[in-house]
RNA sequence: GCCCGGGUGGCGGAAUGGCAGACGCGGAUGGCUCAAAACCAUCUGUCCGAAAGGGCAUGCGGGUUCGAAUCCCGCCCCGGGCACCA
């Protein structure tokens, strides 16, 4: 029997009135900005005088399985801040693209032979069907994918610019390539470094010329250590890469090796990158994230003179003040001195742990290297491992001493960091204190330890000893003084270091923004001209790189697009004739188009420029006095805490620089949202089973009968613990869905997921409605009388949090004072006649939350216009304070009664109304008052004995 | 290993130096019903107590303070990142 009442609010409802208004929002094009100028400019004159605000998620990948109920945590989020500040008077830019180049879809192609593209389209259709069902206010016209044509054309176009520029450290800014190629020409002095040969530029020839002028620009081709899989053809990621050395695909010997690769000069930006973080509004946590990824250290280099002239040992160090504690270098395995330095044989009775057993240096030296070729450097560095190395059978000379120490080569030690070259110094670290006990190494204290400090070693303050001049010295102290003495005597220099390297640009795959780069006859890199962008990526038949036998380390990848015979070479004129040229085979990372997407949302349908300058100085240009710019809201994973966040201020600075941008940030205000966290099982192996298919029995989890392990981590398919959207809609609906992930916490904190609450949320909808609603009729059933004034208290009370709530991204607790409100209703109206002027302002609160169900409403009380831009509720001042207040009176810090006085008493009569109270004078009998607390309006506190 | 974040009832969370546990889930009892569901009402940190009332309680140990979930120090556990997953 159908008892329902015919209008109750269910999902079958709640479906039907959410398609309704998805498609009548599109058809009307609601969530459309204008921008102030160009094709998408209609309508701004009505939003003109508004303030605007710029919203951004981070894009999701077009992953094959869907979206999980873990993306749209963000989108929804900013979603209601967007429809939010929309209420509250801004013109509101908020859309979504897709960030759609990537691995997964190139795998797939490998196996299948099916396009990536084909793939691609097909998954950015489905999750723009998941997405659209959630409601978002986005504006359909600007949700532009990295691989469209369209955008990728302008991705190498920023490529160009940046390959075509050069750091001029005394402008402290990027210029084009051909200021400096002037300046070479009338005199100016190459940059250290760049040109090895050391003759004077009018002595060089064209070729040893532009080899110089490479070395100064912003992308350049550089030798670079990576992770080589011959097996696959592939250079593979550290967390492709097995504990054991392996491939995770294939199981193939993977070794460690340099390569020539593409390099963006991001070191270049990092005092700037550092600086700019203080004029940002991001948490602390994440600038400091930033600030110890870039990790500038002050401290010292030092040359250690070696028996082979020309070739000194230089290294790093922040510890320059224990030279003197210096008893052995070590050199990371790859270190170019180790081939030049090492001995032909071990020296008269060398300590049989330094050898490894081997008969020469030179055969140690190889073995070793083999060995630590198949290590990641996560692994290197894990301080819990068992110190290895071996000796190179000669000596350095300590240039504070004259000391002859040993030289080894280690793991621990990397090229990537200082000088790749260290000096050890056991007593006053812990890694090297391990190293020398290991090796039997000398161990001389430099800075004196506390009194009965343990057999290990101190890096802490304390007055320097055995350190010849620098004795009694404190730290800081002795810093200076050695630094003093090492420029003097000309065995070093202060300097400053950062861990910070050059990105790493080239990736040997299929499914990327082709470089617009060809190389000539002398082999060198010549950009494509921008009339010849984009430079599309070529038909290949197979999607997979050339590959060698297991275990052939010097061959050299050829990538996928190698077998585009017709697209390699190619016939350009570049200024000095028709001549044939042979492509860049290597495509852009996936990082490439996440750099500056937000900026082609602006301006998608530009064909002259990648963004109109005016526009983006209306959406993301500078506001007041030393603001730099940018998104006003950007919301994503902490994840991409310093990798995307990093190249992305990267890239806006570089193009800043060459005055294609006001802002000189991308992104101004940054929220990082939590997880949805969900259950994830492993096995005895190790590795992750599908989650949905694991049985609970006593407490005890079970896949395919055998026990595994229980753990939370992010939903998403390398945990094989998918969870999507689209169950819940379909049980509940989008609103429902919108308000549980609001509700189960602030937007910046993870949470697990729990589908069994998502029913609470549910039902305030369905609680809401009722109070507005008839069931059976479908009919308001709301008076127009006025609301008692504890109704007109709690509404203006309510609003006050809401709105706070929403300004701080903490709409769980903005949903929990509208169901205070709502509940408040339904006890002081149960059968109906709701006023008018508290439902109204209740369907509006609700409105970014839970869009359909609020303008259905809406609609339903009387109103043709969408609420979209109807005025969000204002709280009166005066009726959120109320006239009398309850005081709680502590003693000793407890609460041990309470009394009720007028609000804002001062603070003696405060006092004196809670010692006059008849309660308190009892509980205060016997009881001497040492010292009162009076706090107006919050509690008196006795501290009594 | 290094860097960042988190830990509050059975569960998600609220309170950011001033009444710990708002709001919701779950649970209990009652109402409505022939009955069940739905709905409505009341209760629900824990221990002692018939009650009144009181003790304990925000991962663990210490500290600062009249007062600490909140600030400081040390530890434990969980999550994120570690440069070619995105």
């Amino acid at each position: 029997m159908p008892e329902e009442p015919a209008h109750r609010y269910t999902a079958a409802l709640a479906g039907q009135i959410e398609l309704a208004w998805q498609d009548r929002w599109q058809q009307a094009g609601t969530f459309r900005a204008p921008n102030p100028s160009g094709p998408l400019g209609d309508g701004f004159d009505k939003v003109a005088d508004r303030p605007k605000l710029y919203v951004l998620d981070m894009f999701p990948y077009p992953s094959g399985a869907g979206l999980h109920v873990g993306h749209p945590l963000g989108y929804i989020g900013t979603d209601v801040y967007g429809r939010y500040m929309r209420m509250a008077g801004h013109n509101v830019l908020h859309t979504l693209g897709y960030d759609a180049f990537g691995l997964p879809a190139e795998q797939y192609a490998v196996q299948t032979g099916t396009h990536p593209r084909i793939t691609t389209e097909a998954n950015i259709a489905i999750i723009s069907a998941q997405l659209r069902r959630l409601g978002l206010a986005h504006d359909d016209r600007r949700g532009v994918a990295t691989t469209d044509v369209e955008f990728y054309r302008w991705t190498q176009w920023i490529f160009l610019q940046i390959f075509n520029s050069w750091y001029d450290v005394e402008a402290d800014k990027a210029r084009p390539i051909a200021e400096l190629e002037a300046a070479l020409a009338s005199g100016r002095e190459p940059d250290s470094g760049t040109n090895p040969s050391g003759l004077a530029w009018a002595d060089l020839d064209d070729v040893e010329r532009r080899r110089v002028v490479d070395a100064h620009r912003l992308a350049y081709l550089h030798e670079a250590p990576v992770n080589w899989c011959p097996g696959l053809g592939t250079v593979l990621a550290n967390e492709e890469v097995t504990a054991d050395g392996k491939s995770e695909r294939g199981n193939f010997p993977v070794f460690r090796r340099p390569m020539k690769q593409w390099k963006m000069r991001i070191t270049a930006y990092v005092d700037r990158l550092l600086d700019d973080l203080d004029k940002l509004d991001w948490s602390d946590s994440i600038k400091l994230m930033q600030r110890n990824w870039i990790g500038r250290s002050e401290g010292a280099r030092v040359t250690f003179a070696t028996v082979t002239p020309d070739a000194s040992i230089e290294v790093f160090t922040t510890r320059p003040d224990t030279l003197f504690g210096a008893t052995y270098m070590v050199l990371a395995p790859e270190h170019p001195l180790v081939d030049v330095l090492a001995a032909d044989a071990w020296p008269e009775g060398v300590d049989s742990r330094w050898t490894s057993g081997a008969s020469t240096p030179r055969e140690a030296i190889e073995a070793y290297r083999k060995q630590a070729a198949r290590k990641s450097e996560i692994d290197r560095q894990a301080e819990s491992r068992e110190k290895t190395g071996v000796f190179l059978g000669m000596h350095a000379t300590n240039p504070v001493n004259g000391d002859q120490i040993p030289v080894f080569i280690a793991d621990y030690v990397l090229m990537g960091y200082g000088t790749g070259a260290i000096m050890a110094v056991p007593a006053q670290d812990d890694r090297d204190w391990d190293f020398a006990t290991a090796f039997g190494l000398a161990i001389v204290r430099t800075v004196q330890p506390p009194e009965g400090w343990g057999d290990v070693a101190f890096l802490g303050d304390g007055p320097a000893i055995n350190s010849s001049f620098l004795d009694g010295l404190a730290v800081a102290e002795a810093k200076v003084a050695i630094n003093d003495w090492l420029v003097e005597h000309g065995h070093g220099s202060r300097t400053i270091t950062y861990k910070l390297r050059d990105w790493l640009f080239s990736r040997q795959r299929y499914w990327g923004e082709p470089f617009p780069i060809v190389y000539d006859e002398d082999d060198l890199p010549r950009a494509v001209p921008d009339s010849e962008l984009p430079v599309l990526l070529p038909e290949v038949d197979d999607y997979s790189p050339r590959t060698f036998p297991i275990d052939d380390v010097t061959s050299d990848p050829e990538p996928p697009l190698g077998r585009a015979d017709e697209w390699v070479e190619v016939t350009l004129d570049l200024g000095d004739g028709p001549k044939v040229y042979r492509r860049e085979l290597s495509t852009m990372p996936n990082w490439a188009g996440s750099c500056w997407y937000e900026l082609r949302y602006l301006d998608p349908t530009n064909e002259n420029a990648f963004v109109d300058p005016e526009v983006e100085r209306y959406w993301m240009g500078p506001q007041l006095d030393g603001d730099l710019g940018g998104v006003d809201l950007y919301v994503g994973g902490v994840e991409h805490a310093v990798l995307h966040l990093l190249y992305a201020r990267f890239w806006h600075k570089v193009l800043f620089d060459l005055g294609h941008l006001s802002s000189s940030e991308p992104f101004r205000r940054l929220v990082n949202q939590g997880y949805i966290q969900a259950p994830a099982y492993t096995d005895e192996r190790g590795f992750y089973v599908e989650a949905s298919e694991v049985t609970e029995r006593a407490g005890e989890f079970f896949f395919d009968g055998q026990p595994v392990n229980r753990e939370f981590g992010k939903i998403g398919k390398s945990l094989k613990n998918m969870i999507t959207p689209d169950d819940m809609i379909a049980e509940y609906g989008a609103d429902t869905l919108r308000l549980y992930e609001m509700f189960t916490g602030p937007l910046d904190q993870s949470r697990p997921w729990e589908t069994k609450a998502v029913v609470g949320v549910f039902r305030l909808l369905q609680r809401i409605w009722r109070n507005i609603l008839d069931e059976e009729t479908g009919q308001p059933r709301v008076s127009n009388d006025d609301a008692d004034e504890e109704t007109v208290r709690t509404l203006h009370k309510t609003i006050a949090a809401v709105r706070d709530g929403m300004e701080s991204l903490r709409f769980n607790v903005s949903i929990a004072r509208l169901t205070e409100l709502n509940n408040h209703l339904t006890v002081r109206y149960p059968n109906g006649g709701v006023p008018r002027s508290v439902a109204e302002p209740l369907v509006l609160m609700l409105a970014p939350l839970a869009p359909h169900t609020a303008e259905e409403l809406w609609a339903r009380l009387g109103h043709d216009e969408s609420l979209t831009w109807t005025p969000f509720p204002e709280a009166d001042p005066a009726l959120l304070v109320d006239d009398t207040v309850e005081i709680p009176v502590q003693f000793n810090g407890k609460v041990r009664a309470r009394i009720t006085v007028a609000a804002g008493l001062p603070k003696d009569e405060l006092e004196a109304a809670a010692a006059g109270d008849p309660g308190v004078i009892e509980l205060l009998d016997g009881k001497t008052i040492r010292k009162t607390i009076v706090v107006p309006d919050k509690l008196v506190n006795f501290v009594v004995a």
